[in-house]
DNA sequence: GTCCACTCTCGTATACTGTA
DNA sequence: TACAGTATACGAGAGTGGAC
């Protein structure tokens, strides 16, 4: 496992034994959080196929450029499901008292649960491949970057290894977050509370949608809403506007994201609008 | 009995391509 | 430009078996 954007003065293994170990607590009824910055703005592949193109987004002082590897592609919106597994695990025991760490462990199996996916074999292949994705996607974002002009530059993870006993027998895995996303996990206000079902949501511009209402909208009465060409530019999908366009129509048709009401508002002239309000809880079915 | 790792099969979403 | 078909990859779910 090796991390070619770490500087040479401090190397994965010096790293770790300077890290604490944080140990992953009981997922059971934890409310899954995800880091605002990460709703916000396009830092994962939409698609379920290898993405290598890489993702270029700039609006005002914000820029972001996503890369992947030919070997594994560019973190998709499922790999980012770990990630609010470790946001989850952080906050929870920030708020329990405990110390957490940015070096963390844990089993397969409980991340699988805590996510919403079985635990079949292909799923534990799939999640050591979410692991590399994660590991070989490079960010570089001028966000939380105070001049906007200088680019914070990292990987979702920075290094990760399966931990066995003398005799081979798995005792889980281990990671270790960049300080660019564990630094905001820790800041309360850049973290929100998500809805467990999100992790039911099947399709990747469905997730990427949900993500970025919940951001956006949050829980104002009057909802918010975005033309559609501009959320195509700040999806980041590799798909063509007018089939962008289509997957949106046909989302508001769907009205799946929990917790949300979609519609599409038309004008003589101006390009498509995307509204959204929140629905009391009591009547969704 | 429970937890965890694994097998197998089927369904679905995205991106791409072709056609009217 | 809009729509439909296809390839590919990935998610979902039921079930099995070993270790404790």
């Amino acid at each position: 496992m090796s991390s070619p954007s770490l500087p040479l003065r401090q190397r994965p293994t010096q790293q770790r034994e300077q890290l604490d170990l944080f140990r992953a607590l009981p997922a059971e009824d934890m409310a899954p959080r995800d880091a605002q910055d990460l709703m916000a703005y396009p830092f994962f592949s939409l698609a379920k196929s290898r993405r290598t193109a890489p993702i270029d987004f700039r609006s005002g002082k914000i820029t972001i450029r996503v890369e992947g590897t030919q070997e594994h592609g560019i973190a998709t919106i499922w790999d980012a499901d770990i990630l609010i597994w470790a946001a989850s695990q952080i906050v929870e025991a920030r708020d329990a008292g405990i110390q957490p760490s940015r070096r963390m462990q844990a089993t397969p199996y409980e991340i699988l649960r805590f996510i919403g996916r079985g635990t079949s074999l292909r799923d534990y292949q799939r999640l050591k491949a979410a692991f590399d994705r994660l590991q070989s996607t490079t960010v570089a974002t001028s966000i939380r970057e105070t001049t906007g002009r200088r680019l914070h530059r990292f990987s979702w993870i920075n290094e990760w290894k399966e931990l066995a006993d003398a005799n081979g027998k798995p005792l889980g895995i281990e990671l270790i977050l960049p300080d660019w996303f564990y630094a905001g996990v820790l800041d309360a206000a850049l973290v929100l509370t998500i809805d467990p079902t999100y992790f039911r949501l099947t399709g990747g511009i469905e997730r990427w949608l949900y993500r970025l209402v919940r951001k956006h909208g949050g829980r104002q009465a009057n909802g918010w809403q975005f033309d559609v060409p501009y959320l195509y530019r700040k999806s980041g999908s590799l798909a063509q506007p007018r089939d962008f366009a289509r997957d949106l129509r046909a989302l508001v048709a769907k009205q799946s994201l929990p917790g949300y009401e979609l519609s599409i508002e038309r004008w003589p002239g101006e390009p498509e609008i995307l509204a959204f309000r929140p629905v009391p809880q009591t009547a969704r079915g």
